[in-house]
DNA sequence: CTCCTCAAGGCGTCTATACATGTTCTATCG
DNA sequence: CGATAGAACATGTATAGACGCCTTGAGGAG
């Protein structure tokens, strides 16, 4: 037998005002945070905490739901209520899209997965035409059709985001953009071919909690908020050639920019 | 009398396999979406749900519980639930912290909020030495003892940001950026008349739910993930003089980068 | 007319119970 | 010895009821 868990966790406090499932909560976060249980350990079921602490179930259920939405536990249905593993973190350069990554012949997703030596993989390719979302005809300064690649990314099988980039169909049309596969490099190293030189990106970056559309495309735990992403591409002569809108999962990211002090 | 938005509500599928609190709750964020219940509404009471779906009160309270989690509504005690309003959004840009901004004599939160017309607050400014945390103290390069800033910032009198600066106590110690007020342009301004010419900002971006703590310093609602931001400034030697994380309320910000393509 | 009290409406917390559904281990059967 | 049925255990869903605290508005006291 494990060590004993559960006879470990602090006592209810009854002069106290806070909510008792909260103060079942916090004994359990608590134990949580001193390590007392560890990543993907179970946590006592609700059985042995409604006799632990002498309360109902529900009470009980209400503490784990907090936990769970706070994002340090997990409930699993007929196994039991585990602590949160982290899972491994992408950590993503400023310099991501630079063009001597492009020349690899690699795409920015696949490019840096590989480098971290994670298994990369992309599906539910989906190319249309299509009027593009106000949000991105805003961006590429038209409300044409464009041109729309939609497509999500795994890491060792676990989806992690999904990407819909936009192209203006005067750009797009009758090339490789138009193809499920652009060939090497991505679609902006078709772009640079097609004349539109690349001079900057444009990202911007929202957090919240995700759709349930989202919920289901990224496999989100209760408590996991989206990384929402937008960037937009421009060339040499200042116009929007793409916008690329991206929905992350916000445990499987860290972004990071190099800002210069100029 | 309103419209009478419950009587419009979707009615339960009882063949559907859905659970029912969920079905309550689809039925729920389809009117919020197809906007027959708009921005800061009041949502119908539970009474009146558990009337119209004729179902128990626990039911509708895990149905509202959910729509609580995904950021949609907000509970307000002996008031009713609504549809949670969008707060402002303040746009920060990837130049923010450019030497030209620093010129004008004011720090950077002061001077992006003025600029966008909202009325910035400073609290809780504590200003101490201590060990770093060992996050900081690898991006510091040392574990020697640093002067740590922190401060909460507001606008319009809502908490939005909390951020505190370590700064290595060789730099800091003795000069006006020991003092709570650090004078016009902030630490920066004082970091380059010590000597330091700022070269460049890394700038690490993640998201996940607030602890306990932060919900409190940051009277954050349920539903709403916080944006962790650690900024590392490096001056033209090399050296990381000042680390600076940052816990923001992502529903108050959008983070604007700019890269180049190069 | 103003202030205060109080009732009604609304959400928050908690109990107790029942059944459904997924998982795991064991004991039995072939 | 292997497969499998079933018990034991785990969480998920739903009902019904009770009491508490907060907010709002109506009505009465001054």
């Amino acid at each position: 037998m494990t060590t004993d868990v559960v006879g470990q966790l602090a006592r209810l406090d009854p002069t106290s005002d806070r909510a008792v499932f909260r103060q079942i909560a916090d004994s359990l976060r608590d134990a949580i945070e001193r390590g007392r249980l560890g990543e993907g350990d179970k946590l006592p079921s609700e059985a042995q905490l409604v006799n632990h602490f002498g309360v109902a179930r529900m009470t009980v259920r209400n503490a784990l739901q907090l936990l769970q939405t706070e994002g340090l536990v997990i409930a699993e249905h007929g196994k039991g209520v585990f602590v949160r593993p982290r899972p491994p973190v992408r950590r993503l350069a400023s310099d991501r899209f630079a063009r001597r990554h492009r020349k690899q012949g690699k795409a920015a997703f696949i490019a840096e997965a590989e480098q971290a030596g994670v298994k990369p993989e992309v599906d539910s390719l989906v190319v249309k035409q299509e009027a593009p979302p106000k949000e991105i005809a805003a961006r590429l300064g038209s409300t044409r059709k464009v041109l729309a690649r939609h497509r999500r990314y795994l890491h060792e099988g676990r989806p992690v985001e999904t990407a819909t980039s936009y192209i203006p169909l005067d750009i797009a049309q009758g090339t490789q953009i138009a193809e499920p596969n652009p060939g090497p490099g991505g679609i902006y190293a078709r772009l640079e071919e097609l004349g539109h030189e690349l001079d900057h990106f444009d990202e911007e970056v929202r957090s919240r909690m995700p759709l349930p559309e989202e919920t289901r495309a990224l496999q989100l735990n209760a408590g996991t908020p989206v990384i929402h992403l937008v960037r937009t591409a421009f060339d040499t002569d200042g116009r929007a050639v793409e916008v690329c809108d991206t929905i992350m999962a916000a445990d499987a990211f860290i972004l990071g920019y190099r800002l210069p002090a100029r």
